[in-house]
DNA sequence: TATCCACCGGAATTTATGGAAG
DNA sequence: CTTCCATAAATTCCGGTGGATA
């Protein structure tokens, strides 16, 4: 039984992060400066997604905030620009103003967080993968007090996008995350167990969530989560390998799901094409997509020719969502995951 | 078994967009 | 305001692929 929701969300910090002591020490280290009034080292912080890379960060700066008065912002970079991280930083910080102009230019707005920031400001740019530029950064770069803990999945490539620039933020130290053993995801299932459930859970079955999901905390989390959601549904008590696996599913779908709602709408159409046929060949699939070319009435989007239909499908394969057998004008189409609806219907085109 | 040809995907090129500079 | 520049997305071009066809 679920008594206690919040601790199965994505946003959700646990006062302790079993297996991660050396990392937290690590990134202590590079933020105390701050104790004497300092300013923190730079700190890249990087692994692959779900191994606990944001809550790393929130532990420890939780932490450190509780040692001294430390002002930090946490940005979520995707989608935004230099404008954008701009402005997030300077609303805010606590001195900043209740609020920014809309129109105000980059410039004025990095003069206006400079005048205001006062100590150290640490800004955490959480899947900095997604700044289209260095620009924020070389903007950040002119204010002194300001550091930053740059989270990314890959060092080499945010090395090589930083390029020529000169920014000085090229980290002073780099934090790697890897994914968890079996047994040590199992630990950290364990105290979700222990605060968000009434029950208990076996070690075991812990166990057979942490392999599932091969050492993505995340996902093992959800999976937990939506396993016990259906034991309860089916009114049990205890877990089996059922809901295990079936809670493994449920958790790949929320996620797959809520990647093709972030798509626009060239895969929308795509998908539903694939999903309305269940298996298509190829030359059949750009028929289709070309007898509901309609579909583009209303939207600012024009339809695609063949090679770019051809990019999305590959994105579509990406983000799990579609998969394919056999090459070139023999290659088969289908969706990957039946019960994920596509947003859009296709009745006209499915004749 | 040789050729055909519809589709694939890398690479170069064009187009659209938005910010910065003058 | 215009011009310039950078970037991303889409198109154009084209060699490669492999089951179908004769």
């Amino acid at each position: 039984m679920i008594i206690k929701p919040e601790v199965f969300e994505d946003q959700f910090v646990p006062r302790q992060l079993p297996h991660r002591d050396g990392k937290v020490e690590q990134l202590s280290r590079a933020l105390n400066p701050a104790l004497r009034g300092e300013r923190p080292l730079d700190v890249l912080l990087t692994g692959p997604s779900g191994v606990g890379k944001t809550v790393l960060a929130r532990h420890t700066i939780g932490r450190l905030q509780e040692q001294t008065a430390v002002h930090r912002t946490y940005i979520r970079c995707l989608g935004l620009e230099a404008r954008g991280i701009l402005r997030t930083a300077l609303r805010k910080h606590p001195g900043g103003p209740k609020a920014v102009a809309e129109d105000a230019t980059t410039e004025a707005l990095r003069n206006e967080l400079r005048d205001c920031v006062d100590g150290p400001y640490i800004l955490v740019l959480d899947e900095a993968d997604g700044l289209p530029d260095t620009a924020a950064l070389d903007h950040l770069d002119r204010i002194p007090e300001i550091s930053t803990v740059i989270i990314c999945h890959d060092v080499e490539d945010w090395q090589a996008r930083l390029g020529n620039s000169t920014t000085r933020f090229r980290s002073d130290d780099t934090v790697r995350l890897e994914r968890y053993t079996v047994d040590e995801l199992a630990d950290i299932l364990e105290i979700r167990v222990r605060e968000g459930l009434s029950g208990t859970v076996p070690r075991k079955r812990l166990e057979h969530i942490s392999d599932t999901v091969a050492g993505v905390a995340r996902d093992g989390i959800q999976t937990l989560k939506a396993a016990v959601e259906r034991a309860q549904e089916q009114g049990r008590s205890e877990l089996t390998d059922d809901d295990v696996e079936d809670g493994y599913e449920r958790a790949r779908t929320r996620i797959r799901t809520s990647n093709l709602y972030s798509l626009p709408f060239h895969h929308h159409l795509l998908y539903a094409i694939i999903h309305s046929a269940g298996e298509i060949k190829a030359g059949a699939l750009h028929d289709r997509y070309e007898a509901a070319e309609d579909r583009y009435r209303g939207r600012d989007l024009m339809p695609l020719t063949p090679r770019a239909r051809r990019s999305k499908l590959s994105k579509l394969k990406r983000y799990g969502l579609i998969d394919w057998t056999g090459d070139s004008r023999h290659r088969v189409y289908r969706v990957q995951d039946e019960a994920i609806a596509p947003q859009i219907s296709i009745e006209s085109v499915s004749a």
